[in-house]
DNA sequence: CTCATAATCAAATCCGGATTTGATTATTCC
DNA sequence: GGAATAATCAAATCCGGATTTGATTATGAG
């Protein structure tokens, strides 16, 4: 088979959403790079077209994930038009309602994450070019996801700043906040009680409530 | 080497412990039996002696996590003579505790479950009797999360009773609850910026606060 | 149409890590 | 002390899953 330009970038993105759910559903050690190659109609040799191998594949997961959640809640977090409290619920509820449309990315978020930490990191000096750049992009990664935390902190101080919230401990508050939602990336099901806007406003009001002056 | 009867339970528990700290620091997927041997200063085969499997092994070390979380919260949770509210935030304090104070346990509870959930669940119809045994067990320890789970959702219901707490979604602010203590486990650092009694003390008021009437 | 390259596949290779095997050494119990 | 068994170990085996290899095919470019 020959060329298809166009729909190079597709095909990547193809790989990386079946890889996503099967991650999702069997975790890390389970998935085996068939699997995925199933899920996406491909056979295993072929994902090494698109990747140098199973972690950069698994990292390429996460930053997806990552990135669709930093694009649903950084424009709300950078809207200064918006008082803060009304922005953190915006931010809480956007990031909450994602976890339950995409349940893939989100758990894959919280459970892969440890897998990839500890990955390559044997010691000894590696000096693969592939294990190099794997370990920056890692770095990265694990940069965004600071950026990410920062984005919820820097609204919440805003909002104590400005008094709608009492002064309470802004890190510590946005690490409850970003354990209570992403752990609903865990548990949520679709055919569950709850559609996931209903989680999301809910969630936003125990976790907020609580906080106010 | 001979019969050790009087070390022989504390052996094994000495063998989880270990274990439980690889787990938590490398992760499942990452985590080799070898490893696990060698932070018990064992060999892999001798493992073997006390465990079927890598994955027998692996949840034997959630069981006792779990079990040690339950006996946590569980006592405060039965202790009729108390306010509701007054237990809740106790058992609260006691699990998020736990979780700074055996940090290895907590976070193979929150990484580790998922790898269990879909092991040896290859479809076809396995016969093996360890394979019987490890799917009866992994039932049970589903079993006994939602046990864990169901202590704390039966106080905040005795507490919404009473009236000390405003009529929320119990079921909804329990998993809130969950997520954000389990989280902890994950990020706390022992050299951090605050102790666990003091992330336990916070955390509790920024859950509970806002659910009071 | 022809060339270069992308996208694939089937099959082979490789390798590490789980598990097994066959001794060997302590202990406990009588 | 001697028997029985627990606890271990070093070394061998096994196997699945990651990765590689060597074609093969389909397009886009010119």
């Amino acid at each position: 088979m020959a060329r298809r330009p166009a729909g190079l970038t597709a095909n990547r993105e193809d790989i990386l959403l079946a890889a996503a759910d099967v991650l999702q559903r069997r975790g890390y050690a389970a998935t085996t790079m068939k699997e995925i190659a199933a899920a996406a109609n491909l056979t295993a040799g072929t994902l090494y077209h698109y990747f140098a191998n199973k972690d950069a594949l698994v990292l390429a997961v996460l930053e997806m994930g990552l990135e669709a959640g930093i694009a649903r809640v950084e424009p709300i977090a950078g809207d200064a038009s918006r008082p803060a409290l009304e922005r953190l619920r915006d931010m809480m509820a956007a990031h909450i309602l994602g976890l339950t449309e995409q349940p893939a990315i989100g758990a894959a978020m919280v459970f892969e994450i440890r897998a990839l930490l500890y990955a390559s990191d044997d010691g000894e000096a590696e000096d693969d070019a592939d294990v190099q750049e794997f370990l920056v992009r890692r770095q990265e990664f694990f940069g965004r996801r600071d950026d990410f935390e920062r984005l919820f902190r820097q609204v919440v101080q805003q909002a104590i700043a400005d008094g709608s919230l009492r002064p309470i401990d802004a890190g510590l508050y946005v690490k409850t906040l970003l354990g209570a939602q992403n752990w609903v990336g865990v548990w949520y099901r679709p055919e569950g009680r709850l559609t996931g806007g209903e989680i999301a406003a809910r969630m936003v009001d125990l976790l907020i409530e609580g906080v106010r002056p």
